[in-house]
RNA sequence: AGGGCUAUCGCCAAACGGUAAGGCAACGGACUCUGACUCCGUCAUUUCAAGGUUCGAAUCCUUGUAGCCCUGCCA
């Protein structure tokens, strides 16, 4: 007998469960940002974690801007954060609230809370409270305004609703246990004074709920069933329950934690991000080097990508850290398929045909992709004159080196064989130019079987290529020593960006849109950069190497 | 009087008392109009450690060890 559970995550086993038992008929999930700053990768964990149960239990997916600190939220964020999820397909329908639309139930579910002898105003400073809360070994001890009446709590509450009050003079506190050995149950705070602008509400409020007091709400006010979010809430489940339970909701929604995305080698989590953008190390939110949304978008990666990866690093308990690689295997795979691949050459060197005649241009054949025929073919110029990679060519070759050196034959990828004859040198020894002769027999598509070459090769026509800026980016973290550094400090790759000003490109290339991607033969995905394309300048984003097993041996 | 959580291959991750899936990476080999792709093959006698229960343990018990989170009027 099949174990059912198989290949379910932990999650998808507790929900097969509430619905077995009867705790929920239905399954409604939500993403509920705080509109603070862009989002990354780990967000689009969370994102599709949520839609995708959503989605393959029948049930709705919301998307919430938890937005009840408006001195760290901005409505910039807001549209970003929306353009984001729109992209990698999460479908909120026409589910989109905001936490702030709901401050005046919140408002009276403090009163119920007070009216129950739940809660109570406290005057103690911001040191006191401190101080009161004891610490992770020692227990605290009670406020001493933790014992005012009903009335006069209520009384309070409205004048701090009134605008009474300064910020930081009053605060609404759960009454639970200030002995609790979990510190998130000694009274926590649930309702504070600050008088500042909200950009949802405006001036309407000048007292604002807590995350612990909000979030239970207003996931009970949506029908939230399943409450996702990461281990560090782990602690504060105790408090939602206590929230959803003293508030009397008839089928209050379940907390379930789940461990966070970190990928080895890059630069995650908001703080540090903003302190790259912010000294300007990167360009923006949206430096491809990144892994914020935008960037990985700008850079390339298709929301297919993304959904692979997140899929492929499944959901656990276990704080983990996913290898890079998997993401690059992902946006390949995706990509592989779909997208041309044109020929493009980053560092050029000239290679001559001798027996071609002089002036004689032919348009050859040559598949946008050759394992994609849907994605049919286009004419490439050949000509006397081409451009190949330097890296192409060898002087003097190590053992199993297929590609061109002195009497070598190779193909000329979607051409002919060429044989190398003689090269030419400058005054200071680099080679700046290839000769070869070709064989007409041997035209790709000919059916011509007469012997076999072991190497391919691509190449651009001289005269007709175009020139483009290419930029290749490396983790802008460095491989060995870690993200960090032991002080704490970043740990930042001075060649994380490599700018080539003068790439050769077949031409065809013209036509290219921003955020179009193609495969470029021997150097990997690029994609057109959204934000530096002009009419007469391509600049291309690499996305990812291909993989090659050759490595030139180190000088 | 601290509490909570987690430990399975280099990296993710299944397994839910019945004899260690899968993916990434790596490494062989075949194929090739990209040294890509594809295809074949290799890669945990063992699950943090030590005991115990059991016919049988990654799974249960005991005792340790390591890592992460918690003392915001942030979320």
């Amino acid at each position: 007998m099949e174990n059912e559970t198989t290949g379910k995550n932990f999650i998808e086993q507790m929900i097969d469960k509430d619905l077995a038992e009867g705790v929920y008929d239905t399954v409604h999930t939500r993403f509920p940002p705080e509109p603070n700053g862009y989002l990354h990768i780990g967000h689009a964990k969370a994102i599709l974690l949520n839609y995708g149960i959503a989605k393959k239990y029948g049930g709705k997916f919301n998307l919430r801007f938890d937005d009840t600190n408006p001195t760290k939220e901005k409505i910039e964020f807001v549209e970003s954060i929306k353009a984001d999820v729109q992209w990698l397909g999460a479908d909120w329908e026409d589910r989109l609230f905001f936490a702030s639309d709901y401050f005046e139930q919140m408002y009276e579910a403090a009163v119920k809370l007070i009216k129950k002898g739940k809660a109570y105003v406290c005057d103690l400073t911001a040191e006191e409270i401190r101080e009161y809360r004891g610490t992770l070994t020692e227990p605290g001890k009670d406020s001493p305004y933790r014992n005012r009446s009903v009335e006069e709590n209520l009384k309070l509450f409205e004048e701090m609703r009134a605008g009474k009050y300064a910020d930081g003079e009053k605060v609404l506190r759960a009454k639970i246990d200030m002995a609790s050995p979990n510190i998130n149950m000694r009274d926590p705070i649930i309702y504070r004074v600050a008088h500042m602008t909200h950009h949802n509400t405006g001036d309407k409020w000048c007292i604002y709920p807590m995350y612990d007091f909000a979030h239970p709400i207003e996931d009970a006010i949506e029908g939230i069933t399943h409450s996702l979010c990461t281990l560090e809430f782990e602690d504060h489940r105790p408090l939602y329950d206590w929230v959803v339970r003293e508030l009397e909701y008839p089928m209050p929604p379940r907390q379930i934690e789940f461990a966070k995305l970190y990928l080895t080698n890059v630069v995650t989590g908001k703080r540090y991000i903003k302190k790259l953008v912010e000294e300007g190390i990167v360009d923006g939110w949206d430096d491809p080097r990144l892994v914020s949304i935008a960037a990985l978008k700008r850079r390339g990666f298709t929301p297919e990508s993304i959904k692979m990866f997140v899929d492929l690093c499944g959901i656990s308990k276990s704080q983990s850290s996913v290898d890079y690689a998997m993401l690059e295997y992902c946006i390949r795979e995706d990509l592989k398929l779909k997208r041309p691949r044109m020929m493009a050459v980053l560092d050029p060197i000239k290679l001559v045909i001798d027996n071609y005649p002089e002036g004689q241009v032919e348009y050859l054949d040559a598949a946008n992709n050759l394992e994609n025929e849907e994605l049919g073919s286009r004419k490439v110029p050949f000509c006397r004159e081409l451009y190949i990679e330097r890296e192409d060519f060898m002087e003097e070759p190590p053992k199993k080196y297929f590609r061109l050196f002195p009497g070598n034959e190779v193909r000329l990828m979607h051409a002919y064989f060429v044989k190398c004859e003689s090269f030419v040198k400058d005054e200071n020894g680099k080679v700046v130019e290839v000769h070869c002769t070709y064989d007409p027999e041997t035209k790709a598509g000919s059916g011509f079987t007469g012997r076999k070459v072991k190497g391919t090769i691509h190449w651009v026509p001289a005269p007709y290529a175009i020139t483009a800026q290419v930029r290749l980016y490396e983790n802008i973290i460095d491989e060995e020593k870690g993200v960090y550094n032991e002080d704490g400090s970043l740990n930042l790759n001075p060649n994380s960006l490599t700018v080539i000003e003068n790439a050769y490109l077949e031409p065809g290339f013209e036509g290219a849109k921003p955020y179009d991607s193609f495969q470029f033969v021997r150097n990997g995905f690029f994609c057109v950069d959204a934000r530096d394309t002009t009419p007469d300048r391509l600049v291309f984003n690499r996305i990812v190497s291909l993989k090659s097993s050759f490595k030139l041996p180190k000088a």
